[in-house]
RNA sequence: AGGACCAUAGCUCAGUUGGUUAGAGCGCUACCUUGACAUGGUAGAGGUCGCCAGUUCGAAUCUGGCUGGUCCUACCA
């Protein structure tokens, strides 16, 4: 074995390994454990959000997988219809070519070709994280089964009037030409302006003055609103103005829709630009006057002039063209929230469009009732009001889009406009008794990618076939997923399920935080502080991770920024913590909260922490490779102190490890095991183990019981650690089982540790305790005194119980070795203390003689400091005994706690002040 | 505007139903290459738990208010 742990040729040999043999594959006569991935988009690449992610869903898998469930975890990716689509036209456009040039289903095989060379990439780099999906089941949303699916679920969905098809306002995207829903459009605060327009009155008596932010949209200007209860205005509602530049003539309505604080307090109404005036529209009887063609150009609804303008150019010809009239009263300056596209970043316009609806209002009721009983819990709890929040308001779900990648919507249409949904045309043709020769053409948009994935948890199990993996694992057991998508994919999962499976999707919803950078922010592209899991493993150098991060920018400026910040944030590069090191950090990082800093200290420790633990193994293998550990049932083995001590300690940390992970704490599972293995099992138990097995006084049967107990705990915390670091608990397994009498094939499929009651045993943990205190008691005389490390000291015992006495008897050999002592012993009766720096263990006084080495006057001011904080304590523990209020009402086992509390330091307080005074008296 | 969450050591975070001397890792200081490990060991310094009230015998923990920060939803043209 290596003196360090070298991850990276275990890692790619245990992998292989493992896949090949067909350990992911769901088996195990236990119950049934089911995850579904959440699917990654085809075109991605793994960040850290789903690296975090990923490992939690890794650990959870492989946890009950060793407790023996039959654990299958679905794996599969979804077509992302825009992202993957605008990747494609990216290429064609690199090409010199667009997708109207090559057709729609050229267009599509193309997709497919690259999907086969690349959307393999997400996958390659899950497997490099470790984990453990069924491969042999992997599905893509596009597949044929969940094609099926889609299909089936639309015409059902349709048939049963909760899928409608309607024309009405919503979010278009004029670069992409679709439209994308309410959550794909993020709206920030952009600095804009505030025009104010005059409208005349139509009879001439004057001018209303309007404001907008949009002035192009006085174009289709439809009416004029004000408040009905502004006096300002009252007398003119009902009469009417003259639009400018259109000389249309607008009414002039009451609504109470109307703020009559901002601005003017009139409102110019464009119902089909704009969402509350579309309400507005309704309200009053409005037309719809649509100015916009699908890019964003003016259309024929608008004055000659200024059709198939640009909207912004439009902008500035409106502006210009009314302040030309002297109809533009003033502009200021205005913040404002701009609506984008969270893909294509343009701005966003409501836009006049037919496109299929989802009644999600119907679907809601049960899906709410789901979590409101229980059948669905969110973990953490508090996410159930934000999915109670969305679910209350819920909007019609939008589920068409103008894309040509996707599931194509099965609906036909005849000359006339009439609708025909179906499985094809023929079937459509058969069902109404259409005539061959009356001509049908298709829907030609595509639905939602959500609207796939809603259907995610029972289509990869085959539905709708009946299939045996769907009665078996269906409902699934957690799905694990960030907040960022309750509303997304969550909702919707929850809804379709219960309609179509009239069961849940899941019974757990373990929601997790979104992993951001060491400062909190959140990682993208433009900001250039993107981590790639994949650099963590192996590494990166400084000079490939500014390109990295650089390539493809389209402002050089930021390039530079963003180059000149990896410098300083990382001067040497990223180096190789390897697989277990980044997933150890995940798990630490996993606690309740929202954010996630991810912090390249952390993983440096978790690194060294691998390192420990590849130590241990390499001195147990030392120890015990070679010699008897007491496989043979026959051979008679005792345990010492120190054996079971660590053995009881186990076991405490193995109902902790249990505990965390039942809870989804996999932070707290981390630090437990993190603490055993460090503070516990490396600082005190393989130190203690070193003298027991040289201690030459000490029988076979009592080595062997060492040697035992070194292999047994071992391998237990390498099975324990299993679900976190599975490589190099693989690894190492493979060398410590024989030693335990275990031969496998793979850790992975041995069973998770359990309690073992009968190995708790409170009365060794007391004496390890009192054995600790003693050591730690002369370290700190040595350290505080700077006595060197080589130097031995002498100790003498003073005022000791028959307990004392007795464990000294059994544990003077490791006392010397842990404390580096020359000798220990009792006082005799009547022999007086020598000058000395003191310790104290409870009732029992430590002495170490000064006799050269130590310093008077430094041990005088060691005494005061302590003797201080007893002070301090004391006064506190009197303050609280002295409160009537306390001793009275308190428990009282509370009460007898803080006197014996009083008593211990009280008397602490008068042997150190016993032994200031001895000093000072020399 | 409404709602949620957060505030604990220099940094990143734990702290279970109120009762601990408030913990861990990293960082910091001193000493040490001792036979598993310098990706290490030993010892140590460092916190009036954001602020103010209240409930209680007792508050990091419960309640209210304030301040600061993050996010979500809805948006005023």
């Amino acid at each position: 074995m290596d003196k360090t742990f070298k991850p990276a040729e275990i890692e790619k040999r245990w992998y292989a390994h493992w896949e090949e043999s067909g350990y992911f594959a769901p088996g195990g006569s236990g119950d049934p454990y089911c995850i579904m991935i959440p699917p990654p988009n085809v075109t991605g690449s793994l960040h850290m959000g789903h690296g975090f992610q990923q490992t939690l869903m890794d650990a959870l898998i492989r946890y009950h997988r060793m407790l023996g469930n039959d654990t299958l975890w679905q794996v599969g990716t979804d077509h992302a219809g825009i992202a993957t689509q605008m990747v494609v036209e990216r290429q064609l456009e690199a090409e010199g070519r667009d997708r109207h040039e090559l057709g729609r289903e050229a267009f599509i095989e193309r997709v497919w070709q690259w999907k086969g060379e690349s959307g393999g990439n997400i996958t390659r780099q899950l497997r490099r994280l470790g984990t453990s999906p069924d491969w042999s089941r992997e599905r893509f949303t596009m597949d044929e089964g969940l094609s099926r699916a889609v299909q089936e679920v639309f015409i059902r969905l349709y048939r049963e009037g909760l899928i409608y098809r309607g024309q009405r306002l919503v979010n278009w995207d004029p670069s992409l030409h679709t439209a994308i829903s309410d959550l794909e459009v993020i709206a920030e605060e952009e600095q804009g302006h505030l025009w104010h327009f005059r409208y005349p009155l139509s009879d001439g008596s004057g001018h209303l003055t309007v404001a907008t932010t949009r002035p192009e949209t006085m174009l289709g200007d439809a009416a004029i609103a004000v408040h009905p209860e502004d006096e300002r205005y009252a007398q003119l509602v009902g009469k009417t103005v003259d639009l400018p530049l259109v000389g249309r003539q607008l009414p002039i309505v009451a609504d109470d829709y109307v703020d009559r604080d901002f601005g003017t307090g009139c409102v110019k109404i464009t119902p089909a630009h704009d969402f509350n005036d579309y309400a507005l529209g309704q309200r009053h009887g409005l037309p719809l006057i649509n100015i916009l063609n699908a890019d964003a150009t003016l259309s024929d609804a608008v004055p000659e002039f200024y059709r198939g303008l640009d909207r912004f150019t439009a902008r500035e010809r409106v502006v210009a063209d009314l302040e030309q009239l002297g109809l533009l009263e003033k502009v200021e300056d205005h913040t404002l929230k701009v609506p984008r596209g969270d893909r294509s970043g343009v701005v966003i316009e409501p836009w006049l469009t037919p496109q299929w609806y989802v009644d999600a209002k119907k679907l809601a009721a049960p899906a709410i009732e789901a979590v409101e009983s229980g059948a669905i819990a969110f973990v953490p709890k508090q996410w159930e009001n934000t999915y109670f929040s969305w679910m209350r308001d819920l909007q019609d779900w939008c589920i068409s889009r103008q894309l040509w990648w996707g599931h194509r919507i099965p609906a036909w249409y005849d000359p006339e406009g009439n609708v025909y949904v179906g499985e094809d045309e023929a079937s459509v043709r058969a069902e109404h008794g259409l005539s061959d020769n009356l001509p049908l053409h298709r829907d030609e948009d595509v639905l939602d990618t959500w609207f796939s994935s809603a259907l995610w948890t029972f289509s990869t199990l085959g539905w709708p076939e009946d299939t045996p993996e769907l009665a078996r694992y269906h409902p699934t057991s957690v799905l694990v997923t960030g907040f960022d998508i309750i509303f997304f994919w969550v909702a919707r999962m929850i809804m379709m399920t219960l309609h179509f499976r009239g069961e849940v999707p899941f019974h757990t919803v373990y929601v997790h935080g979104l992993v951001r950078d060491s400062e909190g922010q959140k990682m993208s592209k433009s900001k250039g502080n993107v981590l790639d899991p994949i650099d963590l493993i192996d590494g990166i150098d400084l000079e490939d991770l500014v390109a990295k991060r650089t390539a493809g920018m389209m402002q050089p400026r930021l390039a530079e920024k963003i180059e000149k910040a990896t410098r300083q944030h990382y001067p040497e590069g990223i180096s190789a913590y390897g697989t277990d090191a980044l997933r150890f950090t995940f798990y630490s990082l996993a606690s309740t909260g929202r954010d996630i800093k991810f912090d390249l200290g952390r993983i440096e420790g978790y690194r060294n922490f691998c390192n420990k633990l590849w130590n241990a193994a390499r001195y147990v293998l030392m120890n015990a490779e070679g010699e008897d550990c007491g496989q043979d049932p026959e051979a008679p083995v005792s345990y010492h102190l120190v054996d079971r001590w660590i053995r009881s300690r186990l076991q405490e940390t193995i109902g902790e490890v249990h505990r965390a992970l039942d809870n989804y704490r996999f932070d707290l599972a981390a630090q437990v095991l993190y603490d055993f293995v460090w503070n516990e099992y490396c600082d005190w138990y393989l130190e203690l183990s070193k003298v027991a097995l040289r201690d030459p006084t000490g029988d076979d049967a009592a080595r062997r019981g060492t040697r035992q107990t070194l292999v047994q705990v071992l391998e237990s915390v390498l099975r324990l650690l299993h679900p976190f670091m599975p490589f190099i608990t693989e690894e190492s397994w493979q060398s410590v089982a024989p030693l335990v009498g275990v031969r496998g094939a793979t850790i992975m499929r041995q069973p998770y540790p359990e309690v073992d009651p009968s190995s708790v045993d409170k009365a060794a943990s007391a004496e390890l305790e009192w054995l600790k205190i003693i050591v730690l008691g002369v370290r700190n005389i040595r350290g505080e005194m700077n006595v060197a490390p080589g130097k031995t000291v002498d100790a003498l015992l003073r005022n000791g119980t028959e307990n004392d006495k007795k464990r000294l008897l059994d544990n003077q050999t490791f006392l010397m070795q842990l404390a580096r002592l020359g000798s220990i012993r009792f006082l005799a009766d009547g022999e007086s203390a020598p000058a000395a720096a003191t310790a104290l263990a409870g009732d029992l006084e430590i002495f170490v003689p000064l006799a050269g080495l130590i310093d008077r006057e430094a041990e005088l001011g060691r005494l005061t400091r302590e003797l201080n904080r007893i002070e301090g304590e004391l006064k506190r523990l009197r303050g609280k005994l002295d409160n009537p209020g306390f001793v009275a009402k308190a428990p009282a086992e509370v009460v007898e706690r803080e006197r014996e509390k009083l008593a211990a330091q009280e008397q602490a307080q008068a042997r150190l002040e016993a032994q200031r005074q001895a000093l000072e008296d020399m």
